[in-house]
DNA sequence: AACTGCCATATTTTCGAAAATTTCCGATTG
DNA sequence: CAATCGGAAATTTTCGAAAATATGGCAGTT
């Protein structure tokens, strides 16, 4: 008996590379791989609070999931900085501190401003055309909601960020070093974590920070091939972060952080 | 029935947050800690070819495990890219190649080029004598291998190995910044994988190159904060890869990697 | 009251088998 | 002969239970 999956699940013949974008259709190839995104998804947005415990049992009931794929996924959103643990009592949210907001910023920073002056020497056409397709899509979503009134739907939300995340990818994507692009989409996670708190919960009518204004400055020199996009982009994530640290009312430091 | 563990198994009371260095006595905690050491170090020396499958089954049989620990430790593995795998195709051992061993050095140079510059600006007193400190238990096993006549013992290798390590990481341990100093970590392994093959193989008395000497300029360079202890670094990594890409024959470019 | 040892309970970790999927091989067809 | 289809075998993935360990409370002692 025990009938593994309900039905005979989508019949993705293509499988694709683990760490590969698309997957678009027929959702993940295996439990493990949900259970990776969900898990990721849910610790992003805030779902499980910093520094809380998270129990196999509770997952399991949540996800629908036996152990097998869950400690999959929580052992690989632990190699990510987003899941902490000790051997034998199990694991935790990661805890959010200063400290920690500030060596991702700065590491994103030294991460990104090397992948960005490699793009500028290799850009071609192509990455160019990518990053004002980019910059427009974000700004299009930006005007949109600056035209809604009361609060904005959180799918709307959610495609702010999606656009936000491709347009600083485009800036990028052409430094031809598979390891640099990979920490910087970890990065760009780690820091979301950090980041969506503050943009879902409050100041989202008044905003107070042009954003807008800064990418397209970012987008003009990286354009014109210049280092000053790069002083520029290192600005705008330490004024992310500087606003954040700012707006977070940090918990006191105690000695017991899991469990 | 089906005793787990043969034993109780060493009572280590302590546990030890994963990626801490210790452990000491008593060995891994969880046997998936313990299925992540052996296999990591396996790939490192070579004991499995690059790209060769990693059957679930002859692991199994290899470590006397069972899967669970062992798909942990993969998983844990392919984040760290020693391991490669496709969604229900399994895993395997993650290819060399050229772009991969430049990639990774150059990526090294980044980190640690930031982590030397910071720890060169936080260093105190402990910081330099642990750098000449390491320097010198270093000196001292190069000079035992030089005596020895014919084949050094493996086991001596690995202790040159462990020095080696313990220098490099001496010099940029006070950078303060827990991802540098992770980033570090990791390339320094996926490094290795290049290194030892050229290290236990061949030219071993033939030592055409002086590395103590390059260690010594180094320490020197960055015991007096001078900012060419980054450029020595550098170039110190870049010589190292060059003379592993020239004494490799790559093998020619396959499509198909894994399995 | 503070400390210690012990037991019951909660939780993690590991196992071995079942299920789902891919791979391999031969027969069949165009 | 190339291509395709089917089905057996190999392999990965998932499950649910068993084992190992940690946790928390309670009694007994100092």
């Amino acid at each position: 008996m025990a009938v593994h999956r309900k039905a005979g699940r989508n019949a993705s013949a293509a499988g694709g590379e683990r760490g590969a974008a698309g997957e678009s259709a027929s959702g993940p190839a295996t439990l493990g791989e949900a259970a990776y995104q969900r898990l990721r998804a849910d610790i992003v947005v805030g779902a499980f609070k910093a520094g809380e415990p998270l129990r196999l049992e509770a997952l399991r009931q949540r996800y629908g999931l036996s152990f097998s794929p869950l400690r999959e996924a929580l052992m690989r959103l632990q190699s990510e900085r987003l899941v902490a643990s000790t051997a034998l009592r199990g694991f935790s949210v990661a805890p959010l501190s200063r400290e920690e907001i500030e060596d991702a910023t700065e590491t994103r920073i030294l991460i990104e401003s090397e992948a960005l002056r490699r793009s500028m020497r290799n850009g071609d056409d192509d990455w160019e055309a990518g990053i004002v397709a980019a910059f427009h899509a974000l700004s299009l979503q930006v005007e949109r909601q600056s035209k809604v009134a009361g609060s904005v739907a959180t799918a709307d939300l959610f495609a702010m960020e999606e656009r936000h995340h491709h347009f600083h990818r485009a800036l990028i994507s052409h430094c031809r070093s598979p390891r640099l692009l990979e920490l910087a989409e970890r990065l760009y996670v780690e820091t979301q974590r950090y980041r969506l708190p503050n943009y879902f919960g409050g100041v989202l009518g008044q905003r107070r920070r042009d954003a807008t204004a800064e990418h397209r400055e970012i987008m003009d020199a990286t354009l014109g091939r210049s280092e000053e996009a790069v002083r520029l982009l290192a600005d705008h994530y330490r004024k992310t972060a500087a606003i954040i640290e700012a707006s977070i009312e940090w918990p006191p430091v105690s000695g017991k952080a899991a469990r």
